[in-house]
DNA sequence: TGTACATCAGTGAACGCGCGTTCACTGATGTAC
DNA sequence: TGTACATCAGTGAACGCGCGTTCACTGATGTAC
């Protein structure tokens, strides 16, 4: 984050670095732009330059982190191996590592209190990210039966909302204390557990 | 909030009561001891008679909250019904019409970065709540066969999570709009799938 | 029953602080000719 | 290649604000005798 001279050069980018160091250390809270300029090295004022405020900031930092989220599930899940249910193994393995490595985006994204909707690009990215786990719950049941295939949104919000319980309650500090077992494990096994309700992996192992 | 004389008579509480408020209104970020003060009518000295300051407010209302969310789910499974996946089913009931009712004390408990470890009394009451679920999972997988039972801690964890990740994602606005299923629709179907997969219910149906 | 006194709960003024935001400004950069 | 000028990105001072917290205080309440 040093200073060349007067110009930065690349502010719009370090102001987005300083709110995900900022967020991560002391959560949506603790983050204000004051800090994050003096973390970029430059002037209260500067931020002014590239953002509207606080607020359009950290949707920026939203609007990266489901980027990035978006094209890690989708990596995951086409490179995931040939079966579906190993796809969407592997998409739910993403989705707690992209969590771990970028709690900062995360946080962002996810309880910072910014509003997915209100704007057009956010909406637009997140429903990317989305949609890459509707694709894998789509897939996965087109080889039921018709009659006991419940709908894959329905499917994909099951698991979205399992993986993101396991990741703001387990991946962290709380509650309960530290859980004997690993997000993943949880996640691998809770998945497991689903899939065979589902009807599309085996009764036993 | 009205006021008769110079004291409040149950000044404590009614702090408690105008931060739950705030919070619904405007989320943990938006709280401030100074507005509670002001919704309770009172100076913006005078919580300090009750409080060590707004942590433990806070502190406070999550700790109600989790005495009032322990009764709930205990009198949900043990009034749940006869059998055992009953029961669970009752508690996850329970579980959302808790933070339907009550979202200031859920995001307290749970949104609001107070560490529950940090205060004695705020872990006791949390891990009644916690043990309501795990003892309900000991009782689903008592008549499991011992060799494919996953440990009860890591079911409860599994519901837990499952619970949660809905309440924060689709029984509040965000994300992806609105969801074309209730919060209680899906987590009566998660939990039917899941229980399936545990197998504890039926294949068919 | 009445009075003196201790205790308690709330007051209001004051403080320092960091924040968000604005403004006229200025240094640096790019470009037309 | 050199110069004039427009544009851009950052400055720094200033503002008003609400917050958290403290302090000496005072009104109300309870109780001993």
């Amino acid at each position: 984050m040093t200073r060349k001279g007067y110009h930065h050069g690349n502010l719009k980018q370090a102001l987005i670095e300083a709110t995900i160091k900022l967020i991560e250390e002391k959560g949506p809270t603790g983050f204000t732009i004051l800090q994050a300029a003096k973390q970029a090295g430059v002037s209260a004022a500067a931020p002014y330059r590239h953002f509207k405020g606080r607020e359009d900031l950290i949707t920026e930092v939203a609007k990266q982190g489901f980027a990035m989220f978006a094209d890690l599930l989708e990596y995951a899940y086409t490179k995931g191996g040939g079966s579906p249910v190993a796809s969407l193994e592997a998409t739910g393995r993403a989705y707690l590592a992209f969590a771990r490595k970028h709690p900062g985006h995360y946080i962002a994204m996810f309880e910072s209190g910014v509003s997915i909707n209100a704007d057009p690009d956010l909406a637009a990215v997140a429903n990317r990210a989305i949609n890459v786990l509707v694709k894998a719950a789509d897939n996965l049941s087109s080889n039921l039966p018709t009659k006991k295939r419940p709908p894959s949104t329905m499917v994909s919000q099951h698991i979205w909302a399992m993986s993101h319980g396991i990741v703001e309650l387990y991946a962290r500090g709380e509650p309960g204390g530290r859980s004997p077992f690993t997000p993943e494990d949880l996640l691998e096994t809770g998945l497991g557990i689903y899939l065979r309700g589902l009807g599309v992996l085996p009764k036993d192992n």
